[in-house]
DNA sequence: ACTATTTACGCAAACGATGTAGTAATTTTA
DNA sequence: TAAAATTACTACATCGTTTGCGTAAATAGT
C-alpha cells in the first residue's frame, strides 16, 4: 500500500541503491542481468519514482504552468487542450492558474511560481497587462515563458498569435462591403497588443475607405459583464446607431446580440456583426453568427512544442520568434446584407 | 537572479539554518527579535521556499489534481474554475488532466499519480470508465479522491453530483406536457452512473404516463462526433422519427440542431428538445435551447472544498458521502408546444 | 544560593533519488 | 606477465527543508 522507494527495492534485491537508480536510468555502468532483475522487480513492486526527490535532486519539475485569464472560455479551453496534449507526449504535468483579468492576482501567481515548482510558464495576459516588470523579474529567475495570443512585446522570448491585424482589416472589410457605413470597434480594454492590433486593422480599413473615424465608435469594454452590457446598450439606443459592429472578443458579441434581443434590434438588417469567437454553436445562433475564428487548439499546442524544444536542450532562455497562424473568416448571417 | 535558498539565508542573518527555517514557520522555538529579523531579511532577498525540499520533507505537494474527460467542453470548464478559485484560497496548485473519454488514457494518469506528486484528486470519470479497480488500487496508495458529477459508486468517497434521476424525470415529463408521444433518450454510452440516472428518469415517467417504452429509442452515443451524428441522422430518417428528444449531454443537443437543420426538420414543430446543458448561448439558438442547467462552477467548488476539509486535517480516507446539488430546468423554444 | 524550568538557539539526521568517486575483479594490451 | 583498461558494482555527498534533540544562558522557584 505505502509507495515503495529505491531503499526497499534495492534490500530485496540485495543491491545498493545506487546499482538500483542506474539499472532503473539504463546506466552502462550496470550489466544486462542486474539490470532485467531490477527492472522485473521494479515493476512487480509498482515502483515510481518519488517526483519530490528527483525534482530536487535533478532540480527539474517536469511540470509547466498555464497562466490564463479564464478556461470557461472557448478559446481558452482549446488552447489548453492543445497545450495538455503536448505536455501529455513530453511526460510533463500542466498546472493551471486562471487571472481573471485581474494584474494583482498575476502577479500573485508569478510570484508563486518562481521557486522552480515549474519549468516553464505558457501564458495569456490579462487585458489589464500594461507592466511587465513581474514578467520580466520571472524571467530572470530562469524560468523561461512562452507567450500565446495575449502576448507582452516588451519580454524577450516566444510568441505565438494569430494574424489579428489582417483579421481587423479582412473583418472590417467585410462589413463594409456589406454596406455597413458606421462600424463600432468593441474592444476589451485597450492596454495588449492583439486589441490594439484587432483595432488597427480596423482604423486602418476604415482610413482606406475613406469612412470617417469616429473615436466614440470605439468603445472600451472590460471585465464587467454587466457593465459592458450598459455601454453596448447604451452604443446602440438613440438614434445615432452604428450599422455594424466589430466585436473583438467572443462574449462581447454575445452581449450585443442580448442588446439587440432587449432593445428589438434585429440583426442583420439593422445593424450587422462580426467578431472574433471560437463558439462551437456560431452557426446555430439566430441569426447565425459571423467570426473570425482563431486555430486556438494549434495555438496552444504550438506554444507547447515551443516551449519543450528549449526545455528538452535544457535552454532556459528563449530568443525572440513570432510565429503568426492564421485565422480563418466564417461568413454567416449576421454580418451579411440582405438581398 | 538565482533563488536564494535557506542557507544563504542563514549565514548573512549570522544564524543557523535551522533557526531561519523555524523563525519563517513562527516556531515558538526562536525569540520575536530574531523572528522579526529573519522575516524582513527573507522578504529583502525575495526568499520563497523550494517546493521540492519540503515536499520531500514533509510528504506534502500542495497539490491537486483535476482528471476530467474534457475541458473544451462548458460543464467542466466551469467546475475547473470553482475548483481553481478554492485551491488558490487555499494556497494550493491545480494539475489538470484530461482523459478523452479514454479509459486507457485514464489508467494512465491515475499511475502517474500515484507516487505523491499530488495530495488528492478530483475527477469525474470516462464515460467508459466500468472497472474501477485502477481507482480503488489509487485510494489504497493513500491518495484520497472526490468524485464530481461523473461518478464511480463503488468507490468508497465523497461524491458531488446533481439531481439527474429527478432532472430525467422534469425533463420527460416537461416532453410529455408539451404533447409528445414518441421520446427518445440520447445517451453517452451507458456505463457511468450519471447516464443510468438520467436514463432511469426518463423511463420512469413514461412508465408513469403509460407510454411504450420502446428499446430503439435509447441511443447510445459515444465520444465520436462523427459516429454520433450519423446515429441522429438515423434516428431522425424515415417515418418513425421521435417527436421528442432528450439529450443527456450538451453535445448530443448540439448534434441534433446540425442534424436537424441539414433534415429540414424544424425544432420544435417536427421534434422538440431538452438536454442537459452550460450553454451560455442556449437563448440565443434558434430556436432556443431548452436546457437542464447544472450548477457547476459550486460542484466544482464544493467537490474542491470537500477535499480540502480532508486534507486540513491530513486525513487521507474520505468516508462516503453523497452531496446532491440541484439542476434548474430552463424552458425555452425548442421544447415548447407551439399555441 | 542552589536547583528546576524556560528561552533561544544550533546540530545533525532525515526525506528519496542521483551522480561522482572510488574499488575490487576481470579482461585487454604491450 | 606486468601494467592498463574495462566491467560491474558500492559508498557517500548532495539537493533544500524540516524537526527532534541537545545545550548553553537566562529566569523562576524554594
Amino acid at each position: 500500500m505505502a509507495a515503495v522507494n529505491l531503499k526497499q527495492l534495492a534490500k530485496i534485491l540485495n543491491l545498493s541503491i545506487s546499482t538500483v537508480s542506474k539499472a532503473l536510468r539504463d546506466s552502462h555502468e550496470i550489466g544486462d542481468a542486474t539490470k532485467k532483475r531490477v527492472l522485473a522487480k521494479a515493476k512487480e513492486m509498482d515502483y515510481t519514482p518519488n517526483p519530490f526527490a528527483s525534482g530536487l535532486r535533478r532540480n527539474k519539475s517536469k511540470t509547466i504552468a498555464v497562466v490564463v485569464p479564464e478556461v470557461a472560455n472557448n478559446y481558452f479551453s482549446l488552447a489548453i487542450n492543445g497545450i495538455e496534449r503536448i505536455a501529455q507526449e513530453n511526460d510533463y504535468h500542466v498546472l493551471i492558474y486562471l487571472t481573471h483579468e485581474d494584474i494583482e492576482k498575476e502577479k500573485g501567481i508569478m510570484k508563486h511560481l518562481e521557486n522552480k515548482r515549474v519549468d516553464g510558464v505558457l501564458m495569456s495576459v490579462t487585458m489589464n497587462t500594461n507592466n511587465q516588470t513581474h514578467l520580466s523579474d520571472f524571467q530572470h529567475k530562469g524560468i523561461p515563458i512562452v507567450f500565446f495570443d495575449r502576448i507582452c512585446h516588451e519580454i524577450e522570448t516566444a510568441k505565438i498569435t494569430t494574424d489579428d491585424y489582417i483579421s481587423g482589416i479582412n473583418a472590417t472589410k467585410h462589413l463594409i462591403e456589406n454596406n455597413c457605413k458606421d462600424i463600432a470597434f468593441l474592444s476589451l480594454g485597450d492596454e495588449i497588443s492583439i486589441m490594439q492590433k484587432r483595432k488597427s486593422g480596423y482604423l486602418e480599413e476604415l482610413h482606406k475607405n475613406n469612412m470617417e473615424v469616429k473615436p466614440e465608435r470605439v468603445i472600451k469594454c472590460g471585465n464587467d459583464d454587466e457593465h459592458n452590457y450598459e455601454l453596448v446598450k447604451k452604443l446602440l439606443t438613440g438614434k445615432n446607431k452604428p450599422d455594424g459592429i466589430f466585436a473583438s472578443v467572443e462574449k462581447l458579441a454575445i452581449t450585443t446580440y442580448q442588446v439587440c434581443r432587449e432593445l428589438n434590434i434585429n440583426i442583420p438588417n439593422d445593424v450587422k456583426i462580426i467578431c472574433f469567437s471560437n463558439l462551437e454553436t456560431a452557426s446555430l445562433l439566430s441569426p447565425s453568427l459571423s467570426t473570425i475564428t482563431q486555430p486556438a487548439y494549434n495555438i496552444g499546442k504550438t506554444a507547447a512544442e515551443v516551449m519543450f524544444k528549449y526545455l528538452d536542450k535544457n535552454k532556459t532562455y528563449i530568443p525572440n520568434e513570432n510565429i503568426v497562424l492564421q485565422s480563418t473568416l466564417h461568413i454567416r448571417e449576421s454580418s451579411q446584407q440582405i438581398v
